[in-house]
DNA sequence: TCAATAGTTCAAATACAATTGAACTATTCC
DNA sequence: GGAATAGTTCAATTGTATTTGAACTATTGA
């Protein structure tokens, strides 16, 4: 796996997006992710094998929430903050506050 | 049932409201009620069952989205705006832009 | 009182989502 | 090459949500 999909900004859905961020585990991922500095998996402190944090991630990135960059061993994961901003402008602020 | 359930501001919940909005349904029937007029549940045209529309009215309204008033035979279905704009500033205006 | 209307509740079916461990891939470092 | 690390994928299980029709409650109006 060398490239992971990211949906482009107009691909971005409100319906989806909310899914994804319905879920517990998942709005405390992206809480974590607040700070805007890129994150291990390892680092966003969600009590879960690895294989659930895994499914989570990749609901997030499919959804457009965060990105994730593949260094190495490591994936780094970001909230896609301009991206969202431009998209629904004030959703992160009301999430994140 | 003379009396409906309605959580007050302070037992609003972040994921319940997102997992409440998350559902394409509940999204659309929000979406209706955006002009602000109190609508009968019929007037919220979604193509579903009445035993589903009363399904998603409940989760809706025990979120704290929705206001449902009973006058008669009928409900009249309104969304809790200045309370929401209390509690999370800024939701609405996004979800409904 | 009787029928119509508006919606709720119930139980069952179906569908979807979350969780798990094991096996797997890819990378790094010795 | 071999072991360790970081994460993915898979298949199975469990759990939760949605959908449905039928039966029900409550209200209105004839």
């Amino acid at each position: 796996m060398r490239q992971l999909f990211h949906p482009t900004t107009d691909q971005f859905n409100l319906s989806t997006i909310l899914n994804a961020l319905g879920d517990p585990t998942r709005l405390q991922i992206i809480k974590n992710l607040a700070d805007k500095s890129e994150k291990t998996c390892a680092c966003c402190n969600v009590d879960l094998p690895k294989s659930a944090l895994s499914h989570h991630f990749k609901v997030l990135r499919e959804a457009g929430l965060i990105n994730v960059r593949i260094e190495g061993k490591q994936r780094f994961l970001s909230i896609r903050y301009e991206e969202l901003e431009e998209k629904f402008p004030g959703l992160l602020q009301v999430i994140l506050r």
